[in-house]
DNA sequence: GCCAACGTTGGC
DNA sequence: GCCAACGTTGGC
């Protein structure tokens, strides 16, 4: 099992659109890097649902919803989508703020490299992101 | 609106 | 293959 953060402009593709989906494919990652995360997603990998913008935080939980496949929108082959799948929002929205206050998060790829849209979390990072949202899954 | 960080492009 | 210039992203 591996964790992810995936994120998004409100403005391009809001948590409030994807919970009315319900599912969705993951296109338009152009970065080898994020590409390279997708690469290695596994079907039912836990992922957070992170807005950028105005007012940065995770706001939902996602999980991967099958292998992932050639970007359909994309010119090129190598560039990769997965389908993910809602879970639930959380209870509490985590701020990028708090986040970047919390040591165990400092060294997150959210923090570190703000602009790579698909980053990788470890199970305890995953967890405690988990508490500070006061969610269950 | 500004700026830092990063990726990409193109001249050499 | 290096590096300067430029574009984009995203936090503030």
């Amino acid at each position: 099992m591996q964790y992810w953060i995936i994120k998004s402009e409100p403005e391009t593709y809001s948590w409030k659109t994807f919970v009315k989906e319900k599912k969705t494919s993951w296109t338009g990652v152009r970065n080898y890097e994020a590409c390279n995360n997708i690469a290695k997603m596994r079907p039912g990998d836990l992922m957070f649902f992170y807005h950028s913008g105005a007012n940065p935080c995770i706001v939902g939980i996602a999980k991967v919803a099958g292998e992932a496949y050639p970007d359909p929108t994309a010119d090129n082959p190598r560039w990769l989508t997965v389908d993910v799948q809602v879970i639930k929002a959380v209870k509490v929205p985590v701020d990028l703020a708090l986040i970047k206050a919390v040591p165990e998060l400092q060294s997150i790829k959210l923090v570190k490299q703000g602009r790579l849209s698909v980053s990788e979390l470890d199970k305890r990072q995953f967890d405690l992101i988990l508490t500070l949202a006061q969610t269950k899954l």
